[in-house]
Formats: C-alpha cells, structure tokens, sequence
DNA sequence: TGATTTTTAGACTAACTCGCATAAAAATGT
DNA sequence: ACATTTTTATGCGAGTTAGTCTAAAAATCA
C-alpha cells in the first residue's frame, strides 16, 4: 500500500531543494572500505566522515548510526558482490570448476588492500565485536548461516547430478567448504599474502572432493 | 651474565617494600576474559583495572600499556593450554582419537562464556585490529602459524605411523584441520551453541581422515 | 524575484580515554 | 621507633568521541 505512490512520481523522492552531493552508494563503499582497515570499534565517525565526504550530520541523516552504516555498507557489499559469486557456483556445471572458480574470486576479494589484504568484510572486522553486541552478533550468525546455505545447495545439486554420490553428507561437506572460506578470511586478515591463499584453496578443495568422493565431469 | 645473582638470593626480587595485592597470573586471566567479552579495542584500561582490581599505575608497572597487557594474557594463555592440547594431539596413538581429543578440548574453550560463547583468545579478539596495527597482526600471523606446525608435526607422526598412506600431502591435511579450528572459532563467535561444534567437529574430522585415507588403528 | 525545501558546514556538550604525576599506604631493615 | 622502599590510590590534563543544534548554502516552485 506504500508502494502505489512511488509508481506514479517517481521523481518526487529528490525534487526539491538542495540536492545531495554525495552518492549513497560510493559513500557506503568507502565507509566499508574504512571500517576493513581500521577494525569496527576502531573506527570513529570522524573517520567515515572524512573517507565519505559526507559531514557527520549528513551521516546520520542518510544511514543512522556508527553500526547502521556499517550494517548498511555490509548490506550493499552483499548485494553487490553475491551476483558474482552466485555465478560462480551455480553457472558452472562442474562443481570443481564451480568451486575453484568461487573460491578465487573470494580470495580476490579478501586480498584487496593496499598495504596488506583486509580480508573479508564481515568475519574479519566484526568478530571483536560480536559476543559484546548482539545486533552484531546476529549480523555474524546470519551472515555465516547464508554462506552455509548457498555450500549446501550447491552440493545437493551436484549430488542430483551425479558429480557426488547419492549417500553424501551434504552437511558435513558444506561445513567443509564453509571451514576453507573462514580459514582464508583468517590467514588473510593475518596477512598471508594471494598465491598463498590460492594454494591452499586449490589443494583443499581437491582433498575436499576426494573426500566427498566426487567423480570428474568431463 | 645477568642471571648469575638469581641463583643466590632469589627472594630479593620482592623483599623490601609494600608486597603487591595482586596475583599477576589471576590479572592476567581476568584482563583475557575482559578483552574476549568486549573485543580488543572496546576494552579500556578502565575496565582493566575493574577486572583485575588493580589500578591503573599499577597495571602500566606490572604489563605496560594496554597491548602489552593483551600480548602478556594471551601468553600465558598460550603457556597454560600448549599442555593440554599438546597431550591431546601427541599421547594419544590413534590420530583419529587424537584428533577427536584435541578438538574437543578446543570447543570446551572457545565455548566459554556465561551468556554466550567467547570463541578464540586470539582469533576472535584481535582479528579487527589485525590490518591496522602492525604488531598485533604479527601476533595474529605468528599464532596461525603455531597451529600449522603443530598439525604438520601431528600428521606426519601419522604418516609414519602408517596411519595414513606414505604419500600424504601433509600440508594440505594440515591446512583442512587448521581450516577446521578457525571455522570453530569464527561459529562459536557469532553464537552457535556447544553441541553444535562438537557435532561439525567430529563430522569435519571424520571427512578429513576419509581424505586423507587413513586406515583405522586399533 | 521571493518563498520553500533539503543538504551541508561548523561548533558545541558531555562523556570517555590514555598516560602520568603526586601523595598516601604498607611492608622491611636497622 | 625511624628511615627506606615498593605498591597503591587519587586525580589531573590533553586529546577523542558520539550525537545534536544552529545557521548557511543550493537547489526548485510559484
């Protein structure tokens, strides 16, 4: 029912008055930025005020709050990146191409940074946080629940596809991958460097098919 | 040359003066639980000295400044478990009970907590901070690397137990379990309960040994 | 042009933080 | 008892922080 006024004037959202210098998507893509640098608690308004260009009161007015715009920036990370990596899993027929090519895009991902890689965006900045705050906790629950979520499917499909074999443990082999995704959001965070981290997804995703008994898909 | 007068007159080092209040193990103990409970830069000297009931001068004479105290704690965390967690991987004969041991162990930890589970000392706590603060990233890499050796150790001394085949790929076997244990740490901060780890423990344990093709010992 | 609306900029308060400086307290040695 | 030595307690000052309040700026509509 709150819908129906949007289809009508779209544009009334940002008629009048001054218009908004900043870009909501850009700002929240580098408050994210900035909190994978300096840690959740470590950063302070200041900080996302000067990486986003936004004054704080502009701040709060668009997002809320230090952890809304976290939550926020989380949320649009996600949504953003979830579309490639659903690609990447489910695009792909063969699950050790399927996986391989998952796994290499998140390690792309955890090894942005200039420095050092700032590691994943969820589990490497809000674990500090998570058993102090609960709405962060729930975040880290839901976040890990989604991720085993997705490992799941993918290996009941390819269970359904013969890849795997009828008995598999579909829990026990997600948990599996769902493991290597938090192993190299850790070794990143703690500095280990991209062939590293390649290397280790590659030869723990085979010990995980072999483990699961797959057979190749030619 | 240093150590010679030790030897002589080894209660000089507290002889004179107003004896201490505090136990600087039980401090340390309490400031671990502090940084565990509220996360590493959440945590204020303030705080500090509430836990361990030592004031602040005293804290900064005793430990240092507050990284100090953090890298100090999770020492002697480190020192007070090595030994058990060392006798779990390397008394017990069968690598699948030792491994069953060792994990074990690893839950009863990470599940401490009154209200919910606290997760790794290490993992848990600094891994925020790890990119911004170049020493406790430092800790961070070196502690990941800690746990590497000592699975490498355990899975050779396997593999030439003829436990496992003589051509295992004892780096990646080592990668899963380690893959196994941050996994852990990472569930059991966003809240996942006890019994929960221990079941994706021993099914993430048994898959790794399927891998592996290790043959049972009786 | 003038009124309206929205965003932006600067400043301000109250609370918190660290690290230290100063003084009191509690033991020992003579 | 008295001086010495070490630890403890109190509190201060400089710097940060979150969140808000007020006023200026920049656009549209009439």
């Amino acid at each position: 029912m709150k819908l129906l006024r949007y289809g009508t004037k779209m544009k009334d959202k940002s008629a009048r008055g001054r218009p908004r210098q900043y870009d909501a998507k850009a700002a929240l893509g580098a408050a994210l930025l900035e909190f994978r640098r300096r840690g959740y608690t470590a950063t302070s308004l200041d900080h996302l005020s000067e990486a986003t260009k936004m004054a704080r009161p502009s701040l709060y007015a668009a997002f809320g709050d230090k952890r809304a715009i976290y939550l926020r920036a989380v949320a649009q990370y996600v949504e953003d990146s979830v579309e490639c990596r659903d690609s990447a899993l489910f695009d792909e027929p063969s699950l050790a191409k399927a996986l391989d090519r998952y796994f290499m895009t998140l390690v792309a991902i955890f090894s942005e940074g200039d420095d050092r890689p700032l590691g994943c965006p969820v589990l490497s900045v809000i674990t500090g946080e998570a058993a102090a705050d609960p709405v962060i906790g729930a975040e880290l629950f839901t976040a890990l629940g989604r991720t085993d979520a997705r490992f799941r499917e993918r290996i009941a499909a390819a269970r359904d596809d013969t890849q795997l074999p009828p008995a598999t443990d579909i829990d026990a082999v997600a948990d599996m991958l769902a493991a290597l995704q938090h192993s190299l959001a850790a070794r990143a965070r703690a500095g280990t460097a991209r062939p590293e981290l390649e290397r280790i997804a590659r030869s723990s995703i085979a010990l995980i098919l072999k483990a699961a008994g797959a057979t190749a898909l030619s």
